[in-house]
DNA sequence: TGTACATCAGTGAACGCGCGTTCACTGATGTAC
DNA sequence: TGTACATCAGTGAACGCGCGTTCACTGATGTAC
């Protein structure tokens, strides 16, 4: 960060920007004048820094993946706790914080805008494949051994679907539904010595 | 659906479109005149039939909500089988059909759209909230009391997440992976007797 | 150190276009007598 | 049965607006001498 020149700083500074509007508001409300006054700049030197708006969505999205990751490693690696790396993602994952990020332009990128990566142009598309595999390989490192890449795929499914199905309910319910959810998925996922059927785990 | 007026099938009609196209493109792609020229009108005539384009969105994705539940109930329901209610939901859900649906604006609206249920107004909200909810309810009942509520918000969470990630993965590999997601969910909640660790599931 | 000039990131007016919405109108339908 | 009229679903021109994109220009920066 330190030996970027002036461009490419304001270059971040728009990418930045858009990775916060995209998380809040999808692909498709983002308007590049609106982009550019919130990044303190006016319409027209977009073009300056990327070819057309479908490649910025592109370079958007894989910032907030870098980002979102960044922050999820920061905040699981804290050495001050000794549970297993699984369980902190987890818990980090499936915090009330997370639930309430997307609305306010931050967190996991999947979580937020899953349902509309199909609509991405071809670049798009890869940096979407590319995220999503991010976030079972991140799952798959944490689970150190504990997890296949089966299982991975299926943990990241839930928690995803989790976060937004959350969101939808009403905001009474969701962070408690939320931390019972992280619960069984823990208990699943995390207990070697015992047997995991939900209704062990529940009753 | 006999008794219905011109006017009331012409109203089915647009909805009809309406949920087809907000499932293939999303929500914020729909547009007024393009939803009329595709149900054979023009676009003045919409503005008989709803407030704005909003009340069409609630509406569309109510008709959506409904006509999943159907397809899905019909296919589930078939008396042919002698497999547990919850096992041929999941057959179906996790399917290759169902997983080439949304491209095809078929197929359940939560796993084409939940992560833009949160930018509709407020009784877009209500009729997402109750989208959810209905998904919810409906595997509770198909599980026919193996289930409890917690878990059935898992099992949607996990097949919703698991639809929406494997559209994103190469399509050589998603169906498989969908296979045995299906394969993995069906041990978890379906095994009475077998003890449902994924290491046991799996390995 | 001081002046002249090249570079180039960012500006802002302008473009063609499609959007959601309005509204005066048309023309088919069905009822009244 | 036949004519006159009211109803109203659907038409299509028009509106103001914001969009993505282009491009001639500005003015700060840094290099050459």
């Amino acid at each position: 960060m330190a030996n970027l020149s002036k461009k490419e700083q304001t270059h971040q500074r728009i990418l930045s920007t858009a990775a916060r509007m995209i998380r809040k508001d999808g692909f498709e409300a983002l308007a590049v004048a609106d982009l550019m006054k919130q990044a303190g700049l006016t319409h027209g030197g977009f073009y300056a820094h990327f070819a057309n708006r479908d490649a910025l969505l592109a370079e958007a999205l894989d910032y907030a993946r870098q980002e979102s990751q960044d922050l999820l490693a920061a905040t699981a690696q804290q050495p001050t706790s000794d549970s297993p790396a699984l369980q902190r993602f987890l818990d980090v994952y499936l915090s009330e914080q997370h639930l309430a990020a997307s609305p306010q332009g931050l967190g996991c990128p999947v979580a937020a805008l899953s349902s509309e990566f199909h609509r991405l142009d071809a670049s798009g598309q890869t940096v979407a494949t590319q995220t999503v595999a991010d976030l079972i390989q991140r799952l798959l490192r944490a689970g150190a051994g504990r997890l296949n890449a089966d299982q991975a795929f299926l943990l990241a499914s839930a928690m995803v679907g989790a976060l937004q199905l959350a969101r939808t309910l009403p905001a009474t319910e969701a962070p408690a539904l939320l931390a019972r959810t992280r619960q069984q998925l823990c208990k699943m996922f995390l207990s070697d010595s015992v047997p995991a059927t939900p209704a062990q785990v529940l009753n």
